[in-house]
DNA sequence: TTGTATGCGTTATCAT
DNA sequence: ATGATAACGCATACAA
């Protein structure tokens, strides 16, 4: 590597095409940005000098004259990368790749490790910060006053003249329940996550909601509530069964959840989908396409939240400031669990 | 106060620092950076200055002078993020939150896209890049004279004199087998992944070593080869019991075929771990802990991997260049699925 | 149409 | 010990 290095120019600059084409730098610089005052004979010279010569502008001085820096931070508290990742390629995608870079930064759900990433995007003169919760209740925001564009993503913060944007689970709700009701399910169960997101809440009311309109309720009036595990699935799944044998249809709170759903009702003797159908929400691929069957879940669309954020930072950026929570819809993916292939 | 205010608004230059502190712009800096020749009463009046004021000194400026960016490229073919975050994660930690910021780009197994984000990390002056492959072969580096440190992580460059960091593939396959012949298990079968990824072929190498070393062999004298899935895992449980009743253990080859691995037994009414010890790669903590019983499974380590490149790419931009292929050892993990609780 | 001069914010090199 | 000044590389008024 060492020799490759040598070899290489260590950095041509814009006066070194600027000398090349016999020209001055201030219409090298022109010709290269494609600005209209410099005659086309001109600007072929020039360009074919920065050509020959590879020649790559310095962003770094570009960004000192201009005074912003062109990429934004994202502070994610995402361990796994499963929010994070499809956030940041939505973000790519609405930024066009290339034009804003984008930082990433892990705050491991630790509020000092955050207000570090924090400064040191700010000192990096980001032009907007994304902040990815780990769970999706409201939570305090980064810092009363910073002078970019902060958009707070799947978990909101709780002030209100910040901008947010989570997945719409009361739409979550509503879909799933009205698949199950368009296949002629009617005696629904849920089997909830944890009782104290707003995920859970959100969506629990999207399906009472819907059942209510059709006249019905959730078998015992209530969703169950227990944890994010298989193991509560598998468990919750045998408690329904036992309760109201009735059951044609459970919600699960999660990918997970529902796995363990799936397993518990395969113990119970009862088949999935015909006695029942399963359904729940994240549509996490591994989790999802490994069921057997394969699980019908609500994709929570993180990508497009991603690309309302980078949208949002664009606009904030040219003076157009928007407050509040948006929610983004989600998708149903109907898989095995629901419809019997 | 409204001194304060007003300087807030508007980015603080060191100019600002040092009219407060009636000095010249050269002795703020020197007072600010600690360097020696300045007098202590000064440095604290400087420094008084910049604390009142909220000075953030603009790093744009400082690159700009400095020639280096204090930034590492990094790009993922890894489309869910499990295996970037924890290396981003790792080099995080290697690095020193702040000192060193990353960008993160998602190639998403996309050679056009990755030459585009490539070129524009280099227009960013990043001090290095880290390229994340989405499967452990090795693959043809990004180009061949960059000018910055390439390192490679997860999957190798092919090329010799690149430097790659991969997981000791080898030696997940010795401890697995190593762990169940400690346990007794004599008879114990694999159940492999895709044959064509070198994570596969590196795996069964630790594994038959480490049984010839013992006078035995796999059952069968060979491994199962299939696909990284729950169904393949479930299929070649079933084969593998029916071809060989005495079976004591397997090994799969991913937690995912573990998982089917873990549902084929159960049908079949073989237990786990009493007749039939199951390990696996990979220990995807959402597939592992929510199996039953839970899978003991090998972790490859990705934050180990993402310190390694981190370090190696400050030892580059010190002049010392690496090479070649290095392993990072990966840890056993062990659960119920071999040790009963 | 082209070139000259200046500024962006910081650090480093010299004088003083 | 302190300060004036020149880089760093580029973009842009303004002059020619």
């Amino acid at each position: 590597m060492s020799e490759a290095t040598r070899s290489t120019k260590r950095g041509v600059r814009l006066k070194d095409v600027a000398q090349v084409a016999g020209v001055s730098v201030a219409t090298a610089s022109k010709a290269i940005n494609g600005r209209q005052d410099v005659r086309p004979a001109t600007r072929r010279r020039v360009l074919e000098a920065a050509e020959r010569l590879d020649f790559t502008p310095n962003v770094l001085a570009q960004n000192l004259h201009s005074g912003s820096s062109g990429t934004v931070g994202l502070i994610t508290h995402d361990l796994e990368g499963r929010f994070s990742i499809p956030i940041l390629m939505g973000a790519e995608d609405a930024f066009g790749a290339g034009k804003m870079s984008i930082f990433l930064c892990d705050a491991r759900e630790d509020e000092i490790r955050q207000a570090h990433h924090l400064n040191s995007l700010l000192a990096r003169r980001v032009d907007g910060i994304i902040i990815v919760g780990s769970r999706t209740d409201p939570h305090p925001p980064v810092r009363p006053e910073v002078e970019v564009p902060v958009v707070y993503v799947y978990a909101p913060s709780d002030r209100e003249q910040d901008l947010s944007f989570v997945p719409d689970n009361v739409g979550a709700g509503r879909q799933v329940t009205e698949h199950l009701l368009s296949l002629g399910r009617r005696h629904i169960a849920h089997i909830a996550g944890d009782a104290t997101y707003t995920a859970t809440t959100d969506r629990v009311r999207g399906i009472t909601a819907t059942l209510e309109e059709t006249g019905l309720e959730l078998l015992g009036g209530k969703a169950s509530y227990g944890s994010w595990s298989e193991s509560w699935g598998r468990a919750a799944a045998r408690s329904v069964v036992e309760a109201w044998p009735q059951v044609d249809a459970i919600v699960a709170g999660s990918d997970q959840i529902a796995r363990g759903v799936l397993d518990g009702l395969r113990d119970l003797g009862r088949s999935v989908p015909q006695d029942v159908a399963v359904a729940s929400f994240d549509n996490w691929q591994i989790l999802a396409t490994g069921a057997r069957p394969q699980l019908t879940s609500v994709d929570m669309n993180f990508k497009a939240l991603g690309r309302r954020a980078a949208r949002a930072i664009f606009e904030a950026i040219d003076g157009h400031h928007a407050q509040g929570v948006h929610t983004e819809p989600c998708q149903l993916v109907v898989r095995g669990s629901t419809v019997a292939e």
